[in-house]
DNA sequence: CTGAAAGCGCTAACAC
DNA sequence: GTGTTAGCGCTTTCAG
């Protein structure tokens, strides 16, 4: 392996000075930095990550854990992380946690080896309890759903507010046997609880249609055994876009079109929701934003910023679409 | 920090002997191992891979640069190869390429600074000229679509045979006007040769539908403004699912539904395939196979093998769903 | 503007 | 079973 030592060696210049030119710092007399350019450049020469990252103490590379890449919205996510991270010259290693507690756990406290420079935490797993777990001298910032006292910079989702609009939409389209789809895991569903408000304030009852897990084919199922089994309802409110596409397709199943017969609503704008027969109406996050402020948060901690722990609240809107036409 | 220095102080041993315990090394007497365990705990020591990684020359870090983590298909793949990595200890850094030929060069020569172990580069942009920019001495897998000469390990996509097995599907269903959504971005189109085997050896007109890009809002927009100008098909075989997503999304803005009016396959399989309304019958790779075998491949070229290049043809089927029933 | 010395934290090789 | 020595490649002083 060629090391900054050969190059010195070829230049007739000390390693420091390679090490200046490298690095593109100032006070390198032109000719110099030429001599050492042609130096690195017949040798073949790349600076050595790891020798860098131990005399420097940080690697340029940040962890994103996500509870699953296979799914448009942190697909969409993790493509923005990774692309404003580039901008800043920082790699981004993804973890995948499967959205459980103990991944999670592992991920905080293996990232802690200086693996990388600061950690992104899409927590899905992880709970008040777990507060303290989290309470380490380590950049990192929690973006997502769960909503907890962790003395962390915190990304959120406006999953009350986002919920309870698109209810409200579904209410002012007419209907009044509005379905909300209820992840199984965890009785702390804020968008549950926008839906219920609305579907409180406009005097109506609740249904409640429980799926045993948040992907596509579960929530078909889910809604396919609710119509089989006689449940009436003339809309749903999807806890995800995933799980409107997966409702849509378990009414089709059941011989019931959306719009025609039911009305869906979803939640996170993935791209897909535009484009899918019927597109999707449903609230739209703005997933740049999020990306963007998520690594601004990061790089301030990792910069070393102490102030107090900070919220941000995505913007949202509600897109409207053939799905609730 | 709290280095191996400091552990071995307060354990009262070497180093080296706490290296030995935490690398779980035989030869450690049980009350040592038990002492220095007692003293990782008590300081919360924790190693720092930055120093691991300057002495042993491995990150257990692995790049996979795609062209965009944005899309199903890799999106899924991602997934794959995280989880078998993760299996071997390994992690996982996601490049994103963009497709272009320069960013996939560039991903290549700064993997070489020893930043991972090893690189799975899954290509869209380089081509036959650029072979000898991957001659480099560093693992690479290459992984998709493209066909050169590279030396080096390939897994490929059963492009040609696929294509052509969708089209004589959509044949066999009695289609006679059967397009194909051609990419612009070149003519080196192996799934374009296997539409128009088997449009050619049926004695049938073949009809190209040229798209901007290959996402799903292109597909609709092209397949849209191909049916306003009155062009006549009965049939889409599409380059992949998103296509086919898109163009059942541009046939039903143009009031044609999708198999009543038009039969469309994809390519891929993507999860999503199963579940949109109609479902899409497409050609399914093994995705599971393609990320165990790039992965194998990979690791047993970061173990120093020097077996020629091999070539991996990723194993499919055709999956028939609504979409063309 | 350039160089010399030192050391980041870890582990391979060998000695005991 | 355990310790000693040395050094991976780089950059932070500080001196000139």
């Amino acid at each position: 392996m060629v090391t900054m030592q050969d190059v010195a060696q070829a230049a007739g210049v000390s390693p420091m000075t390679v090490s200046n030119v490298v690095n593109a710092r100032p006070h390198v007399k032109p000719e110099t930095r030429e001599r050492v350019l042609a130096a690195i450049q017949d040798l073949g020469y790349r600076v050595n990550a790891a020798g860098r990252n131990l005399r420097t103490g940080r690697t340029g590379t940040i962890g994103f854990a996500v509870p699953e890449i296979d799914n448009q919205y942190f697909a969409h996510l993790i493509a923005r992380v990774v692309d404003e991270a580039a901008e800043r010259g920082l790699r981004v290693a993804i973890e995948q946690t499967g959205a459980t507690r103990e991944t999670e756990i592992e991920v905080v406290s293996t990232s802690r080896n200086r693996l990388y420079d600061g950690l992104l935490l899409s927590t899905a797993g992880l709970t008040d309890a777990d507060t303290d777990l989290l309470q380490v001298d380590y950049p990192i910032v929690l973006l997502g759903e769960s909503l907890f006292d962790a003395p962390l910079d915190h990304i959120i989702m406006p999953n009350h507010e986002g919920a309870r609009e698109a209810t409200e939409h579904l209410i002012a389209r007419g209907r009044r046997k509005i379905a909300y789809l209820k992840r199984p895991d965890t009785d702390m569903d804020p968008r549950r609880a926008g839906y219920l408000e609305a579907v409180t304030a406009a005097g109506l009852e609740p249904i409640l249609i429980e799926i045993e897990a948040l992907d596509i084919g579960s929530s078909a199922r889910a809604v396919g055994a609710a119509l089989a089994q006689g449940l009436e309802f003339d809309a749903i409110a999807a806890f995800t876009d995933n799980l409107a596409v997966g409702a849509i397709r378990g009414a089709a199943d059941a011989g019931l079109r959306v719009p025609d017969d039911l009305l869906v609503t979803g939640f996170d704008n993935v791209p897909l929701a535009a484009l899918t027969v019927p597109s999707l109406t449903t609230i739209a996050p703005d997933h740049a934003v999020t990306a963007h402020t998520a690594l601004e948060f990061l790089l301030e901690r990792m910069a070393g910023s102490t102030v107090p722990p900070r919220t941000f609240t995505i913007p949202h809107t509600l897109i409207e679409r053939e799905s609730s036409r």
